[in-house]
DNA sequence: GAAGAGGGAGACAGATCTGTCTCTCTCGCC
DNA sequence: GGCGAGAGAGACAGATCTGTCTCCCTCTTC
């Protein structure tokens, strides 16, 4: 096996980890058991267990975002469906049963210290989530896709953390759908007779 | 001192650790010295760290719930005007500089196991906080109070966790209210040409 | 004033966690 | 075939954490 192969294997089992137990009850050691890699290599690769966190974080968000922006783009092609579609994946990712909610914000609760580096990784993340769903309002030609974006943002925040703590998950989706549905034709300057024509 | 008088100091400062910290990294013995009381006398009150953390859930459950209902009420008379204040009190707990979250969110981000009493605990603060809100969805007479209040929950959810991990606090709540008045103007059936009104 | 409960300080045990180090084996390469 | 780097297994040190226990002081109550 080569070296960057267990050092991947360290990071997806500790992803895995991270997400099902959180960061400080995740020990060393159940990482290395559960990758079947050896400490020696898992503090070759990484100086400290707070570096295999940072390396962990950076790899979770670009396999989530890729993941999520590909499942949007299958679904829909115009603007107004991809957004849209935003809710259904994020309904399809409520439904695994290894749910456990987003990493980024459960590592902010663990680690809320202003100065703490794992704080930029999260809003790194949380910023191109935004970013993506801005550029697909402004490819709707959304009179201010900034605000907009803002909006549709929060709804998913809300439906990631609802999900996450209630037991109706999809609902959370379906709900922020809706909203989003309606908060789109609000600010595309469509009246309520047209709800529900796309 | 009195014996619930101790009690309470623990609870409060277990509180304001566990939102700082998380409640991992919060150490019994770090509790004990910044509130002052004794190892013995924590174990009388309670068996075991995780019956504290619980204690702490619900006390501030308690605390944040009633103090967060008699903001909105001070705030406006009306249905809809209370609705909207929800924001403007969010806005300003975002602004403490001692704000980190919701504390059950966190909670539930290190402590995910389906079974864990935690779990309940947070379920149980997450729909009374919708209940509040879907009583002032009725007051206001829509239509569909519990979906409405299910579509603003979740925006006062995403606004809660995009001002815990981002720096523009404000923004998230002022953003969460001009989605609100607009999600609550549609479910009253008013077109766009009514929207400001309020 | 005496007695007894309450509570602070902290020693202690046992578990667990991070990070280092040694020993050994294996595998690729010349 | 031999050699050296890579890697597993795990002992180990030192820190830290939970939970128990002892010792002693203080305060209340009679």
């Amino acid at each position: 096996m080569s070296q960057s192969q267990r050092r991947e294997d360290l990071l997806d089992t500790a992803i895995e980890l991270f997400l099902a137990r959180g960061f400080h009850a995740t020990g060393i050691d159940t990482i290395l058991a559960e990758s079947g890699v050896s400490k020696k290599t898992l503090y070759r690769h990484f100086r400290s267990k707070e570096e295999l966190i940072l390396a962990a974080l950076k790899k979770y968000d670009g396999l989530f975002r890729n993941g999520f922006m590909r499942q949007v783009e299958e679904r829909a092609e115009t603007p107004r469906g991809r957004l849209l579609a935003v809710f259904d994946v994020a309904a399809e990712w409520f439904e695994q049963n290894n749910f456990y909610g987003c990493l980024f914000i459960n590592a902010i609760g663990e680690y809320a210290a202003p100065e703490a580096p794992i704080r930029q990784v999260c809003q790194d993340f949380k910023a191109l989530m935004r970013r993506y769903i801005e550029d697909l309002c402004a490819a709707l030609a959304a009179p201010d896709p900034a605000g907009l974006a803002d909006e549709l943002a929060l709804l998913l925040e809300g439906a990631i953390v609802t999900a996450q703590v209630s037991q109706k998950r999809r609902r959370a989706a379906e709900v922020a759908k809706t909203a989003a549905a309606a908060l789109i034709a609000q600010a595309m300057g469509e009246g309520r007779e047209s709800e529900g024509e796309w």
